[in-house]
DNA sequence: GTCTATACAACGATAGAC
DNA sequence: GTCTATCGTTGTATAGAC
């Protein structure tokens, strides 16, 4: 699986996300129309992500994202009814879709071998095709209610259970040779992470998200888990 | 090396730190007497990594920093011209310190095995010493303007280039079996930040900085890159 | 459904008393 | 060297015209 097959499988555009939205909180939003509302919500949300990733949201005033956006200060309030709900939204409208997409993805594979492939793959395709809202969840999770927060981490430690499950798959499968699944996943969770994290220095070096899948399966699977497990030795041309 | 003896070999205390600053800074800090100055830094310190961790740098108000740190509005301006004039204060400091006890550590070591060794457990173990330092650098990076923000780049490259440099040199040496040190640096690199950003996690999984130091060299070695190289497995007890 | 105008709270920063 | 009182600005949020 590669990246463009991954993108024509699977249906995540801003506006598919910002349909989802509408349609799941329809009670919250004052405008009624969804031609109007996803379009506008479209603004939103591109602006949103481009000011607070580069300032963060705090910094963000809403009358930044208004000129952003190009709508008004009421405009804007028909979408949300405080500023904290804007963040609440796209966080929780993240999670969901990385929990599905992964769990479609996984559906059906029973072999730890290719689960882990799949796994590895889907989250980094995933997160490569939004990487702005990857970035935003990672950065503006701790600023969170204790509530809120809660939930932020059950979705850290949620993605990487998906991890450790396979790991603990192939070891009672006698597929993988590691002692150490919890740390390993921790490490799989870290190596992901960077790549949407610090796209900047991935770009800049010239290195395709399938050549950084490769990497980090040839890595865990060196060490003892993954199709050529055992030893083999993939860093050497 | 662990924790203890790296502690007792460098003296990073915030104390230390914060006098350093003093030293540094004397010029733009209006109060002269070291004593009463170290103690204050001190106290302003203490009191914006604990708020600023929690809320965000941005998200602390000034008065927000008097409540906590005892201090009067009046008496913080004393330290700093302005807001954003602290934030650069701790950034910078945070940065000086990792190059100087990276580059003390490192010198006269020649074996890249060693090398590799000495420089995961430095930064592993200064981040532990260091962790709200570290965790407060990494998360309000980017709310730098152009000229701080392409230093603070530059100080992840860095960084990053101390391994580089070690898993070249093994590369030439014949010592490390590793194709793309690139990547393999990068990688360390993430799964170092890792330690001190997810501190939480590794606390509540009772895993120490050494445990987790012993992880990430036995996972690079594994790779190619380290003491038991060439396909050694440490995963298994 | 969208905009402009405005309320009012909170912010960073400073002046001047002690 | 430190504090209190206060300035002007900017923030979020809303009311009411269109």
């Amino acid at each position: 699986m590669n990246l463009k097959s991954f993108e024509t499988q699977v249906a995540v555009s801003t506006e598919d996300i910002c349909r989802e939205i509408f349609r799941n909180r329809s009670g919250s939003i004052r405008i009624k129309k969804e031609r109007v509302a996803v379009g506008n919500l479209v603004k939103i949300f591109k602006a949103t992500l481009k000011l607070a990733n580069n300032k963060g949201f705090h910094a963000m005033s809403l009358r930044d994202l208004c000129a952003e956006s190009g709508m008004s200060m009421g405009g804007l309030y028909a979408y949300f009814k405080n500023k904290e709900e804007l963040l609440t939204l796209i966080q929780e409208q993240g999670r969901a879709i990385v929990a599905r997409v992964m769990g479609d993805q996984l559906s059906g594979i029973d072999d730890a071998d290719r689960a882990l492939d799949v796994a590895v793959r889907s989250h980094l395709y995933l997160s490569e095709v939004l990487q702005p809202w990857f970035f935003f969840s990672y950065m503006e999770t701790r600023f969170f209610n204790a509530a809120e927060g809660r939930r932020a981490i059950d979705g850290e430690l949620q993605t990487e259970g998906i991890f450790s499950d396979i790991l603990q798959k192939g070891i009672a499968g006698g597929q993988f040779a590691i002692g150490d699944p919890l740390l390993v996943a921790a490490a799989i969770k870290a190596l992901l992470q960077d790549w949407y994290l610090k796209r900047w220095k991935y770009r800049r070096r010239k290195i395709s998200v399938e050549a950084y899948a490769d990497f980090v399966l040839s890595l865990i699977s060196a060490y003892g888990a993954g199709k050529h497990a055992k030893g083999a030795n993939h860093g050497v041309a």
